[in-house]
DNA sequence: TCTGTGACCGCTG
DNA sequence: ACAGCGGCCACAG
């Protein structure tokens, strides 16, 4: 069952709302923006509310340039299913998950 | 490259 | 209300 976002939780959609289209951000860079120390509370706030479209989620990528995982998934057809969606964007990604071009990245939230 | 520890949030007992 | 556990991570050894 669902349960009330948590204002960290929306803090964290906003931001993810945010990232224009064709790049990407950290895990790392969302903590700080959000004033948080913790990379994995913000992939935890993604994973437990991956309000589908409306939070384009698999724009977040770790901070060695890897995909990370997504809706729960570290690895499968839901990986596939992010990297193509990136793809599609204009952001490339090899077979080990990893970005190609680093200047997808945006460091200005 | 791999393993271990740290940090933070939300859930369950 | 309190304590313990797990997770789309980060960093140091």
């Amino acid at each position: 069952m669902s349960r009330a976002p948590t204002e960290f939780e929306q803090r964290v959609y906003a931001l993810v709302q945010g990232i224009p289209v064709g790049e990407v951000v950290t895990y790392a860079m969302l903590a700080e923006a959000l004033g948080c120390g913790s990379a994995q509370a913000v992939g935890q706030a993604l994973k437990r509310n991956p309000f589908a479209p409306q939070v384009p989620c698999h724009r977040v990528i770790r901070t060695d340039l890897s995909i990370g995982g997504y809706v729960g998934e570290t690895q499968g057809a839901k990986l596939e299913q992010k990297r193509c969606l990136l793809q599609k964007e204009g952001v490339e990604f090899d077979r080990e998950g990893r970005l190609l071009d680093e200047q997808r990245v945006c460091t200005k939230l």
